[in-house]
RNA sequence: GGGGGAUUUCCCGAGCGGCCAAAGGGGGCAGACUGUAAAUCUGUUGUCACUGACUUCGGUGGUCCGAAUCCACCAUCCCCCA
């Protein structure tokens, strides 16, 4: 316990407050932040990851943001050798490391210490099987997961395309099968004592209203001239993580002609509200969270209370 | 003024006498997730005392053992001729 490097990270859905929380935790306790969050490691995709200002970065020290061009693909085994090397620096320097984000599935990955897979590039066997899931049918590569992998297959859904492939390219990677490798991946030790704080809100109107505004503002700061500038770029054709971006894709039909304004930003508020959603299945499943309510029946909590009610949890 | 077409569950839209609480899509709600995750996928979506019952398909009244489906009238909308 002792050894192990102390951090706290912030979470939560998009929208619920997690950088404002994070900066003042990290201008408090002399901390540094370590962003956890697969969009905002593109540099040029600035309003609609919603990154921190340059005001705020400068203020506070802000790792894992702008390290990637958009053009450059990025996963999570990039996320954890980068953001565990950033955690090692600022916890070398005597700071206090705060991860803050909304990639729950980078998280995960970060305290565990890695993933299960194996560290191979298994990119040309994963364009193999998706091009065999094109030409054969997904129920093909199911099949050969059940007699490879049954207990993999049994976990995952035929229609899941997407698992199915990762599950048969670990096997044929490694030539071992990834229900395996998950279960040691279970008993290994966590490398920090982490505080993880969970942005809860009681109330899902008062969380979606949040996301209506904030996408206004988006588009009031210019979402409309950043989306042009990435596809002049043809960032979204060459790079699979970067067009997976809520913000951008969501405006392409009005950019193109074939859609309003209006419509399209009800598309994006649309999506970002189901991105939330999925956001707080994800975390509300996790027992290592600790919920912070960011509102009550009266409403949002005020920004001072919710600062002073996460200090409650951790100690420095 | 005359002729034709439409009205379906939150929305769009199929259904044209029983197998219809009503296809499909959208939206909503819930869930899964171990290295491209802001992705991918799943379930559910009239009500209830839920392997059954009850109320729905513009309104009212009929025909029929039986109607969202047929008939009459009314209402609203659309198109064509005046």
């Amino acid at each position: 316990m002792n050894n192990k490097k102390k951090i706290i990270a912030i979470v939560g859905p998009t929208a619920s407050g997690k950088s404002a929380l994070a900066l003042a935790l990290a201008k408090e306790y002399g901390g540094e932040i370590i962003s956890c969050d697969s969009m905002q490691v593109y540099k040029r995709m600035n309003i609609g990851t919603a990154k921190p200002s340059a005001l705020e970065m400068s203020e506070v020290r802000h790792h894992l943001i702008d390290v990637k061009e958009p053009t450059e693909s990025f996963s999570c085994e990039d996320y954890v050798s980068l953001a565990s090397s950033a955690i090692d620096l600022v916890s070398e320097s005597g700071r206090l490391p705060i991860v803050c984000g909304g990639t729950g599935l980078y998280l995960d990955a970060l305290l565990r210490g890695g993933n299960s897979a194996p560290s191979i590039d298994t990119s040309d066997i994963r364009a193999e099987l998706s091009l065999r899931a094109k030409n054969e049918g997904i129920f093909a590569l199911y099949e050969e997961l059940l007699r490879v992998d049954p207990e993999s297959a049994a976990a995952i859904h035929p229609n899941n395309v997407k698992r199915i492939i990762r599950a048969l390219e670990i096997y044929i990677a490694s030539g071992e099968k990834k229900s395996e490798l998950d279960k040691r991946s279970k008993e290994l030790e966590s490398p920090y004592d982490a505080t993880v704080i969970y942005l809860n809100y009681l109330n899902r109107d008062i969380l979606y209203r949040r996301i209506d505004s904030r996408v206004d503002s988006m588009i009031k700061d210019g979402l409309v001239e950043e989306t042009r500038a990435l596809m002049a770029e043809r960032v979204f054709e060459l790079n699979r993580t970067a067009s997976q971006a809520i913000g951008y894709k969501e405006l392409f039909g009005f950019i193109e002609g074939r859609e309003s304004l209006e419509s399209a930003i009800e598309t994006l508020k649309r999506a970002t509200r189901r991105y939330a959603k999925r956001q707080v299945t994800w975390f509300s499943a996790k027992d290592y969270i600790l919920p912070l309510d960011a509102d009550s029946d009266n409403g949002l909590k005020t920004f001072e209370e919710i600062v002073n009610n996460a200090k409650k949890l951790f100690s420095v």
